[in-house]
DNA sequence: TATACGATGCACT
DNA sequence: GTGCATCGTATAG
């Protein structure tokens, strides 16, 4: 299953089409040679470097978002709402400021370790959800600036899905930029976070 | 140093 | 459908 990793490169693309492509790919954690956890991406949200005052980095570089100024490929992890992580993978080349925020993934691997982290049992619910996702892999800010090259982290060809099957709208959750139409998701999955 | 607030989730009505 | 916990970060003083 884990032949096909998806090169660094991918990442530097425009973030647009780095979110709408990683629809369908599967996010694994290796946390040690026994467990694994994996989830495929359902759902994501694009954060542009230019024009899109929603992004973290639209203002300038601060101290937390300079993980989204490093080349892309990275992990971009921040907390929120003083209970909620959220994760994201930078894009673009260094310096730009940009990242796609993983707002919902159907679980693959490791389900039961998922169902501890989140203290359910249902499986659509484990990954529901940027802040729920980040709890049913463990991630935490120590995961910053982590590389999806296979070591730790990885994004992985999985499943296929034609472009009409992939809906584009809008943003969830954000207060500035609500029109820009820069969220994507598997159309119909029961999977994503909310309709 | 102080203070306001957010790319959320969940309990409660 | 509505209210709010909770805290790291940004920003001002």
């Amino acid at each position: 299953m884990f032949e096909n990793i998806v090169p660094i490169d991918f990442f530097k693309q425009e973030t647009e089409i780095v979110a709408k492509k990683l629809i369908g790919k599967l996010f694994v954690r290796f946390i040690d040679e026994k467990q694994v956890l994996a989830a495929e991406i359902i759902e994501t949200e694009a954060y542009l470097p230019i024009n899109d005052p929603a992004c973290h980095a639209s203002f300038k570089k601060t101290k937390r978002n300079v993980p989204m100024f490093e080349n892309g490929g990275i992990l971009y992890i921040y907390f929120i709402y003083g209970n909620h992580y959220c994760a994201n993978i930078v894009t673009e080349k260094e310096g730009q400021g940009a990242a796609v925020l993983i707002r919902a993934a159907k679980p693959v691997l490791g389900i039961e370790l998922m169902k501890i982290n989140r203290g359910i049992e249902q499986l659509e619910m484990l990954c529901k959800g940027p802040g729920n996702f980040a709890k049913a892999f463990g991630l935490d800010k120590t995961h910053n600036f982590k590389t999806l090259d296979g070591f730790n982290f990885g994004i992985y060809d999985y499943k296929n899905y034609k472009n009409e099957e992939i809906v584009q709208t809008t943003r969830v959750g954000i207060k500035k930029a609500v029109d820009l139409p820069l969220r994507y998701y598997l159309k119909d999955s029961k999977f994503i976070s909310k309709k």
